[in-house]
DNA sequence: GTTGAGATGTTGTATATACACCGAGAAGGA
DNA sequence: TCCTTCTCGGTGTATATACAACATCTCAAC
């Protein structure tokens, strides 16, 4: 075996972000396909579901629990509340999020496809889906 | 707490889809910084060492390999042949991909980069950086 | 050999993401 | 008060990603 697929093989072979970077497309995928007759992706519902647990956040401060960076959360809030699932109440340069009825609705409508996704994302993920639900909490874990 | 709170956090508190999309968005964060210089970044690493380790693969394998659509293969392979890291050799309808002299010596300047962004991760990620190793192997682990 | 089905890749379109830069508002000191 | 600086968002641009549709090549059945 020649040099550069030795040292190819030892970049590749424990990269964290190689490992990374598959597992959020393989999920996002399964995900997707689930939220996609309700109108929502994995993003989406993501936002959404933030926003209903902590309606009156900033912009801001949700983009700090969730690392999404500012533009994105402007960007993606834009299309929540196009599709008229969410309000963003303007208080100075600060952004409000709050769920509309539509909003509300639509987590309760989209939950049993959510739950399906996530029961298949647990047998794809085997026993690292423990781990990164017992190892890496989010905001809003109990 | 209303109903929608309580829903929106028995979602949001265990989603896999939230957490490993987020991990993803903070590790491509850490590789993309450690690469810049390089004129890299995670996902073209990603591809270019996969080929340094399996030269002569088809596009469409490699895509199965690390489950990026063909689409996507398409075009960021595109970008790794303008920048001279890759050639694409057609053959029939298929594309067998390798790395020039170019993308060989990037890999080899970019690898301290790498080693600096991987231990970043590791100690961002904690145990759970473990946990991504053992138990979701990669092709060409040893 | 011709044809039809399957495999492989590309192009059109849409979304998610980030960085650099800009603008508006807030906060504080001279 | 006024000026500076900081904070929060938005816009311009670039890349990564996926799906749908299409093109092209292979191969097997006939």
């Amino acid at each position: 075996m020649d040099a550069v697929r030795k040292m190819s093989r030892e970049i590749a072979s424990g990269c964290l972000m190689a490992r990374a970077r598959k597992v959020s497309r393989l999920v996002t995928l399964i995900y997707d396909d689930a939220l996609r007759p309700h109108g929502l992706n994995a993003s989406r519902m993501n936002l959404l579901v933030a926003v209903g647990l902590s309606p009156g956040i900033t912009s801001h401060k949700l983009g700090e629990y969730l690392e999404i960076e500012k533009s994105t959360m402007s960007r993606n809030m834009g299309q929540l509340e196009d599709a008229g699932l969410i309000v963003q109440e303007k208080v100075g340069r600060q952004r409000r999020l709050y769920l509309t009825p539509d909003g509300e609705a639509r987590i309760a409508e989209a939950k049993p496809s959510w739950e399906q996704a996530q029961e298949a994302a647990r047998e794809t993920l085997g026993s690292l889906a423990d781990a990164m639900l017992e190892r890496y909490p989010m905001p809003g874990d109990p």
